[in-house]
DNA sequence: TAGATTGTTAATCGATTAACAATC
DNA sequence: TAGATTGTTAATCGATTAACAATC
């Protein structure tokens, strides 16, 4: 797996290639070309044994891919199987959602969940008790914390993130619609801004 | 305004001049060069005027952009002011969580929300009152809905996408796991792939 | 007017697609 | 073996950056 530096565009294609591998595995498909791949996926051949051959040749000539393989393989790249403790900062209903996905089944396992609001302090989900803001910051030292779920208001957005990365979490999912700034050499922000995604629908809207 | 067709890359851009440009009004902030402004947002002075001369000649020579002027422009491009009726089908935490989002002040006005879930229906999540689901396809058609925020399981998500394409649903705001299919004359989809978000951050925390 | 900064063209860079020799 | 399909190189396409004449 010949790691170094793959392009954006591709890791963001990882997760498909897994979700669509999966689907292969679940109807009993065991064997894949690039061709009959990209008919379902949407992604051109070429383009699909380019990705892949970013990180290793998987596939056979003559033959195509084995999808268990594959799957394993995007799996390892995308580093799944490793087990992550998360946090959800904001335990309103969108921190509330995230608790009940179900991201432990990903190896994305919710040690925390903490809030200002007494009205949902002492309330549990999933097991996990709400706990006051101000605790964050000693259990992800404790815990050794890799992720944490931002869903605070806007106002609070940046002060979290400066406490999260001084305690040592290395990513902080951002669903609130501030740009943190964050140092790149400690942290990674991966961005869900909610209303720019809304925005790009109206846009395509807007004359009918 | 010079339509015909604008990249995507450039269309997800705009969003982020949107917010940006309402920053510095709020600031009293009333002119700004691309130079400035590429120092705050983070793109190229060059990108940036090269980003917003695809709708027009918004600038001027020797002084720059005036901030009002330019954030009514780009709002117009992503046809905010115009009123959008939305509905939420599967009204869980997440689909609450999206009806107490703001999105009314951008425009989006909820006009329905509905579930399965015997225990949710009837409940009132800022005055509207969840429904049964297959009231659904009545009311899209008597509202005249135009974008539905879709947070139903897996199972059902394309049954539910089938139904809102057939009565006249524009768009389809997608948080399901599931990639649609929907006739693009009529629909667009607009994907939050939780799941592989989630995944990205997972690629790069992997090899710490 | 002189200085600043746009609008726009040209150059570069990166990503996608096409082609095909290697090989299972 | 013959057929199929990969891995990989080359060609194309599109997006970003650089440069600068136009002009406020």
């Amino acid at each position: 797996m010949a790691n170094g530096k793959i392009s954006m565009t591709v890791i963001r294609r990882l997760p498909k290639y897994h979700r669509y591998l999966k689907d292969l595995l679940e109807k009993g498909i065991n064997r894949i070309s690039s061709k009959e791949l990209s008919e379902i996926i949407g992604f051109t051949a070429s383009q699909i044994r380019q990705d892949l051959n970013n990180f290793g040749g998987f596939g056979q000539q003559g033959y195509g891919y084995n999808v268990e393989d594959l799957y394993s393989e995007i799996g390892t790249i995308l580093g799944l199987g490793k087990p992550y403790k998360t946090v959800i900062i904001g335990a309103g209903n969108l921190g509330q959602a995230l608790a009940n996905y179900n991201f432990e089944s990903h190896g994305f396992e919710l040690v925390g969940m903490y809030d200002v609001d007494e009205a949902l302090i002492g309330k549990k989900i999933k097991g996990i008790e709400i706990k006051p803001s101000d605790r964050l910051v000693e259990d992800c030292v404790i815990h050794q914390v890799d992720i944490a779920y931002l869903c605070t208001n806007r106002e609070s957005a940046q002060n979290v993130a400066n406490a999260l990365v001084k305690c040592g979490v290395r990513a902080i999912w951002n669903f609130t619609p501030v740009d943190l700034k964050v140092p790149e050499e400690t942290t990674i922000v991966e961005d869900v801004h909610l209303i720019d995604s809304l925005l790009t629908i109206s846009y395509f809207l807007k004359d009918h």
